[in-house]
DNA sequence: ATGGGTGCAAATCCTTTGCATCTGC
DNA sequence: GCAGATGCAAAGGATTTGCACCCAT
């Protein structure tokens, strides 16, 4: 692990910081290769890995489909839509006290760091189709 | 899917519920053989997924590994090991008040059904081992 | 020249599927 | 006898690895 970016791994650390989607490490190979068309999906795996261990980009774990990667490392929590599997973030931060996350934490003798809320629901598009599908019928 | 189970199914949820660990279909596969030895892989993904459809455990994500599978449906926390990716039931309910949920749902347009709160830190074995490997140097 | 990074292809692992058979009703 | 469940083997995908090559230092 270098403290310099290679050209690739600068390619793949835009590509993931580019958007506010949770992208597979396919999508992400499929962007990089407009920039680096030489670039092999093995390397995009490999820098991916290196970037999570560096702490610039989170992994994260998304129900039925792929890992994911989300360039945006700032402490935030997710919501995951129990119809199409959409893992969304959510633009406010639900407030915890402090010490109550450390007592949990404390119970089974984890040193606490960070934590992360996930709400889980009907996402906006799944509640749309289902109010259409109602009233064709 | 049927209302009752078969005898096949019965026996992995017994698994699935026989412990507090979150095992993949593999470890499950290899409890159900020991009392239906003509079970196959196959069958024991195809039994997880309806009893998750059924409602009846829960799939989790876990970061490096495979998919696992809980039997305790209740509502409760989870802890995650940033050194080993254990991953750690919480024996304790950290609240947060509903209005808070609801809100920050809402600012995504979800419908909130469920919610859960992972903490993330070194787990209590992973504190011993460095806290050993501290000691011997 | 040396070590790390890279591309390619092959290997691996987990999960799903096709299909013929078997089961309970 | 039928519908659903099952076992087996084969297929499918995602990720990783082996290895030779290339580049910057």
């Amino acid at each position: 692990m270098s403290a310099k970016l290679t050209a690739n791994a600068q390619a793949v650390l835009d590509a993931v910081r580019s958007t506010r989607d949770h992208l597979t490490a396919n999508e992400i190979y499929e962007i990089v290769r407009q920039v680096r068309p030489h670039i092999g999906l093995a390397s995009v795996y490999r820098i991916l890995h290196s970037l999570v261990a560096m702490g610039c980009i989170k992994e994260l774990q998304h129900t039925d489909e792929s890992r994911r990667y989300d360039g945006h490392i700032e402490r935030h929590d997710h919501a995951i839509c129990t119809e199409c599997g959409a893992l969304l973030d959510l633009p406010v931060e639900i407030a915890i006290p402090e010490g109550d996350l450390h007592a949990a934490a404390a119970t089974i003798g984890v040193e606490l760091c960070s934590h992360e809320i996930r709400l889980y629901g009907r996402c906006a598009d799944c509640n749309a189709r289902a109010a259409n599908a109602a009233s064709i019928r």
